[in-house]
DNA sequence: AATGAATGAGATTTCATTCAT
DNA sequence: CATGAATGAAATCTCATTCAT
């Protein structure tokens, strides 16, 4: 995205150094929670860290790196988090549907309390508009998606088709941004037959 | 979020206003795309389209309308893509299982032209560094994941490891997302109930 | 020196903009006169200059190309002055020594005007202080080569000692000067050998 | 040219001291040899010489007194290198001729190894383009100079035109910065004078 | 003596926007 | 309609210098 350094500038050897750059990636944290990606500055940062231009600049070489740093401490946080998350898990004397229960169950608890930073990060261009502007869409695709299925009624077990469609819906969304992103060993055929795999696993009545 | 006015300035009836619109529109697309959110400007829009600032502000009132005509056109066509799809979708004579087969191929198909704009808006304040940080760590996730699991292997319909976790975990962080930003109806109660469900129908062995 | 892009940004097509350069360029060689090199910033410049530092920087990328710029002009107004001087110099019905009289005359009436730019180039690291240091120096070498040739004196034509050295000093440190910076084709044996013809035929009393 | 205080703070009695003065003054050296006068700052100082910006100001009470203390030794070697050059020449049994062939080998020996360093000083705000640039002038400037005394070929004593218009004009603007800048004790009219004589004695065929 | 964290004025540079032509 | 020169507030960043440890 461009060549600049993008390392904080020292090691922060000192305990005074380590303190302000907490300082100031918490300061900046708190910014991107509050006030989101677009009006960021540098100015902003060391007013609310309560340190001046100069010292920020003494550990950061630019803009660039404190985002760099943040963004590391956040995902490093997330992955350890999820990682002990999985790893404590006890599934001792508990059958496969209740490892699953529980696996989700803890999935969806996960940070929680990073839900704003996280929000900035994956939807920092998107504003307030085109989040309701997506949520429509997906109502629209719903719709259709019913009516496609709907002659299929027979053979699925739904209770709740909105509830039912949702689940499908984020579940391809989350597998094809994996595919696109993430670089799966798997080919796209064979990761296209386990999803179909999976929907039907969890559409068709005789599961 | 702010108040400004965000709709672009005429209606542009003329062609050749709508051809400079869309050279503006194009022009952003590319700089976002090659360059990221960060260091777009106007002038630097108006430089790659080849029109001047003055035709520019002609146009759009300011430059957050740009964006906004830029992420309504992609979101739109994104959804026009995708409701297509799945309305042009040609279902007869197909049993449920393939319908689904078909659905999965086509959704795969969507937007991959679109995907480095794409990864802008969900990705954009991520560099590539950070996307390889993030598939280290699901490298890792995984790892853990297949370990927790090994015990009721017996159980389990697993051809292939990697690639079945691979589809479990971007399958929920998809339903995850989808329950972080869209509003579904459901409780996340319920939600984690199908999700289990989903996750049991796929990986048990007498599914 | 660095790797930084010094070439003005437009080219300056309509008049106005040439005014504006024009007028930077003029208020940063007032600048640079008055107050010399250190001293110099983008601010005073535009300030002197009478335009904004966005006018500015509209036909400067930055800081540097604008002493580019000025030393370029400023190189090229001697080169044509010197030039010219040498193809106007009317020598018809003069001999030879009268021709060089001539010549030396309109070398040294060059640049006057440009004096105090010129020393700022020439001399920018250098202090007053240092300046006077300097001098004092070539004072102590005028004694001391005064010395060692006094033994030469009947052999010499020497009106005025402290004139005489100061001929043949600044004659050496120029064509030094020249050895160095510039690339002679001569070998520096052959240069010297005609440096000391030079001098020689200078002081010498039968010339 | 300023009233600050420009004598180094200690006189390094101390043998640590005065290595820590010397490591300061030759990272300076370097810096100033490599990147030039504008990007000199103490940090950079401090950085190259391995010490703390605190040592730094414990010995120089400021960044002139660094430039002063490194340009008084400059100015100081040079001139120790010249002085005693010139009182070292042994010119026992040497004729004058002899005596200053003596007296240009020695003065075209000086400061190889200052040649960069000089450069700074002498051109400090030329980059390497514009002594380019010089260059080729000087080499227009040759040209017209031939043009203009071709007529006197028969009075000449030329082997070699180049050579020959290069001791000339490098002595010319060796003295007329001597004239600029030196403060002569002789008049304009006398030194130029002097000049003419000094060109024609050379020029001329029956020297 | 030496260190290096911190400072903050001020330098450089960007950028959305206006307006005369 | 289109142009692009001009603006200036605000952003990024530098750097000489101080001072607590």
């Amino acid at each position: 995205m461009s060549n600049k350094k993008i390392s904080p500038r020292k090691n922060g050897l000192q305990d005074r150094a380590k303190d302000t750059i907490e300082t100031i990636i918490e300061a900046t944290t708190q910014l991107l929670e509050e006030k989101g990606w677009m009006s960021l500055s540098t100015n902003k940062i060391v007013e609310r860290a309560g340190v001046s231009i100069g010292t920020l600049y003494q550990y950061f070489p630019n803009k660039e790196s404190i985002l760099h740093s943040l963004v590391e401490s956040l995902f490093n946080t997330l992955a350890q988090e999820m990682l002990q998350t999985i790893e404590t898990l006890d599934l001792r004397e508990k059958n496969l549907k209740e490892a699953i229960e529980l696996l989700v169950d803890k999935f969806f608890y996960r940070h929680e309390n990073k839900k704003n930073l996280l929000s900035q990060f994956l939807m920092s261009s998107v504003s307030v508009e085109h989040l309701k502007f997506m949520i429509q869409n997906d109502q629209k695709l719903t719709q259709a998606l019913k009516n496609k299925f709907l002659p299929y009624a027979g053979e699925l077990r739904i209770e709740n088709w909105d509830r039912t469609i949702f689940i499908v819906l984020y579940a391809l969304k989350g597998i094809h941004f994996g595919v696109l992103f993430s670089k799966p060993k798997a080919t796209q055929e064979e990761i296209k037959k386990e999803v179909a795999t999976l929907i039907y696993g969890y559409l068709n009545i005789k599961h």
